[in-house]
DNA sequence: AGAGGTTACGGGCAGCGTAAGGATC
DNA sequence: GATCCTTACGCTGCCCGTAACCTCT
């Protein structure tokens, strides 16, 4: 009869979801599960929350209402928790959204950080381009993400996280003058980012400012790939060190001391999320991101 | 696992009552349901909240920082049953605290129209004189209260509710001169409210100051024994006038013109309610409370 | 001994998952 | 026909109430 917390947060995953079946998967119980929750917690009320068409799922002006007071009860809820509890029996979800290189750096490290501080905690991790976690970011579809450069919305914050220094990197065999220059560097295939991220953008502007046309790029989404096309001869990548540093103390790589001018710009990320978040879990979440990039920082 | 609104409101309960089978008493349920659910709350929260010795249940630090919580989220619960939900399906409790004028005037009529307009809230009404009230109120066992005269305390709002004219009362067979003066009326016993009220700490300022030392009063704290006690010939009293109206029409009672001098201050009567309330019904319930005494008013 | 909180235990019912049913594209 | 929400139904497990127990005054 009483409005239940298990049918705000039930509610919640819907409307975050824009479906009910997702939000059961998300909740991990069944469809008819979730429907009976948002009917109890309807008739509770006596009012229809939710509008449910065939193909989407959306709040009816009551449900905007109390979409509010719902966040505002769970986001209650997890403070308590945090304040009180036990840190063991903090429940709740946090949805990390990262670019590919923070996963190869420190984000194992965050991951069984958070998972000993708060082992009753789900960490919701989506990996993607800095441009598609920004998105989710801004859609409110990700509580908080790892990415290069700030957001600029007007309601994100944004911490400067960590940055990290690229290094132009060639197969062992290549022939390559040193300091290379840009125009020894693209005689190569030049492996980098995909398109419209920052550093091949910077990339790209260099080419054409040093007045190279032909260049041939290779952009991909996927760092680990980038590293073996340039380990098996593929062409020269300008990556991030500690990605590589192994690999080239093995003799698998060589690094490629350049001139001022070829140098790309260090990789700089930000931890970004919404100024009114209402996951108390976030600022913990923060923290710990903060402390293990610095001590990756440090190794 | 999870805090649940359930155990809330139970933890509430006995933090008011200071008594796991009082809360149990008022939640409608048994004392070991209530001892079974502060225990999950604790035990999902991982940390004691409530000390119990064998005499009195207390918070632990932790118990009393989630306090703060719980209230919050309970007020919210009720805040948005109010926003959104229809007004039959609003629960919550609202304790009231009145002085027995107010429930011989409109507190029927409130009582009627708030279970009409909310019949899912429950009233847990308290009928004291003013000081008893107060000290409840004060001691925030109370969410509100209609008393004589505003209360003084910083953290407390006081809205002028309704004032009742007093009209002295005699036995019709009693010998009284017309316009009578105290001296007159002090031939006989004087009935009046319990010693410490406002009215009776009028009346015996205005005795001694018009010289009267051998008043014969008689307190009692309940206006209807009172009356009873006119109509028996007992003695002379001040009423409200609405209470006595009819058996002045029936003969029963004769009101007795007096001189200015003897004339005493009309009660007045406030609502009162911590400013900080956390209970969202206590607006609902002032506002009506105010209607009904303006309808009685006018009647 | 009595008041009040805890533990033990059996039963009822809420809520779950499976499965079938409808509606819309 | 595919997708997605709703309804039906049997079952499990949780929570409740009764009762016995413990502890302190």
């Amino acid at each position: 009869m009483a409005v239940d917390l298990d049918q705000i947060e039930t509610f919640l995953a819907v409307v975050s979801a824009r479906s009910f079946s997702k939000a059961a998967r998300r909740l991990n119980t069944t469809q008819p599960a979730v429907s009976l929750r948002i009917q109890a917690l309807e008739t509770g009320l006596g009012k229809r929350l939710l509008e449910r068409t065939t193909r989407d799922v959306s709040l009816t002006p009551e449900g905007r209402a109390f979409l509010d007071y719902a966040e505002r009860m769970a986001a209650l809820r997890q403070e308590a928790q945090l304040a009180i509890a036990d840190p063991d029996r903090v429940t709740g979800t946090v949805r990390l959204g990262v670019s590919e290189t923070v996963v190869h750096a420190w984000l194992p490290d965050l991951i069984e950080e958070l998972s000993r501080r708060f082992p009753a905690v789900e960490l919701e991790l989506t990996v993607d381009t800095t441009a598609a976690t920004r998105d989710l970011l801004v859609g409110r579809e990700l509580d908080l993400a790892f990415l290069m450069g700030p957001v600029a919305e007007p309601e994100m914050v944004n911490h400067p996280l960590c940055s990290f220094p690229l290094v132009w990197t060639a197969p062992p065999a290549l022939d390559l003058p040193e300091p290379a220059t840009l125009k020894d560097l693209a005689r190569y295939r030049i492996i980098t980012y995909s398109r419209r991220t920052r550093p091949t953008v910077a990339l790209t502007r260099m080419l054409q400012a040093a007045g190279i046309r032909d260049a041939r790029l290779i952009a991909s989404t996927s760092l680990a790939t980038n590293i073996r096309l340039v380990e098996s001869g593929v062409g020269v990548a300008p990556l991030p060190a500690f990605t590589v540093e192994e690999a080239i103390a093995a003799g698998r790589l060589r690094r490629v001391i350049v001139v001022p001018d070829a140098e790309l710009e260090p990789l700089a990320f930000t931890v970004t999320h919404p100024a009114a978040t209402r996951n108390a879990l976030v600022g913990r979440v923060v923290a710990c991101a903060l402390e293990c990039a610095a001590v990756f920082d440090k190794k």
